[in-house]
DNA sequence: CGTGTAAGGAATTCTGACACG
DNA sequence: CGTGTAAGGAATTCTGACACG
């Protein structure tokens, strides 16, 4: 089992903080979230908390919008390597079943 | 070189959230803060900003607070501790001073 | 499309003080 | 000593909209 509590993706920072690590107006991150960009969690209130994992994928955004690219592909691009991760996850799994009915794991 | 700028000291929390992840009110974090057990940074607007670093210690105040220790005695205590984390850099540094007369580095 | 801004309101935080024990 | 709480105010954040281009 890996650590998965990590600090890195805990969702703990508001916005006017992470406004000034990532150089970005409120604006501008909020926007990103409505392009689906990121996405922050809430307080009960309604605030929302982002992580440092975030401001890490702000960054890469700012970068991109720099360079003229749209959030349009930004968002195509997340959703092509989330997916060549899926599957790259389903292989490892297939491969873990095929050894397990070969040599291990008897009930 | 060190890389110092680990997410675990950045401070960006603020008080609302450290009171959800240690359990602790926002007054007794506040007190702990008064009596020179935490200490947090601000924001231009004067709100507080704390670490995850400070979440693990003000955890382990809670804990000492349990077993009936009164914060003056958890402050000398990290004092101490302190001191003997000083005294103890002093003396690497000296014996780094030491190898180098002998062996290193002339100008 | 991406971002700035003024608007009005709600959530969050701040300090100093009183209370209890 | 350590903590709760009500009080009043200030800082922070939220949403929906208009503007520009």
């Amino acid at each position: 089992m890996k650590d998965k509590t990590s600090y890195k993706d805990k969702k703990v920072i508001s916005i006017g903080v992470i406004s000034e690590l990532t150089g970005l107006s409120e604006r501008q991150i909020r926007y990103y979230e409505e392009r689906k960009l990121i996405f922050p969690e809430r307080t009960n209130g309604g605030t929302r908390k982002y992580s440092f994992s975030d401001v890490e994928a702000l960054v890469d955004i700012a970068n991109k919008m720099e360079d003229g690219v749209q959030t349009y592909e930004i968002r195509q691009e997340k959703i092509r390597e989330k997916k060549k991760i899926d599957k790259e996850k389903i292989r490892k799994q297939m491969l873990k079943g095929q050894i397990n009915a070969q040599f291990g794991v008897q009930k």
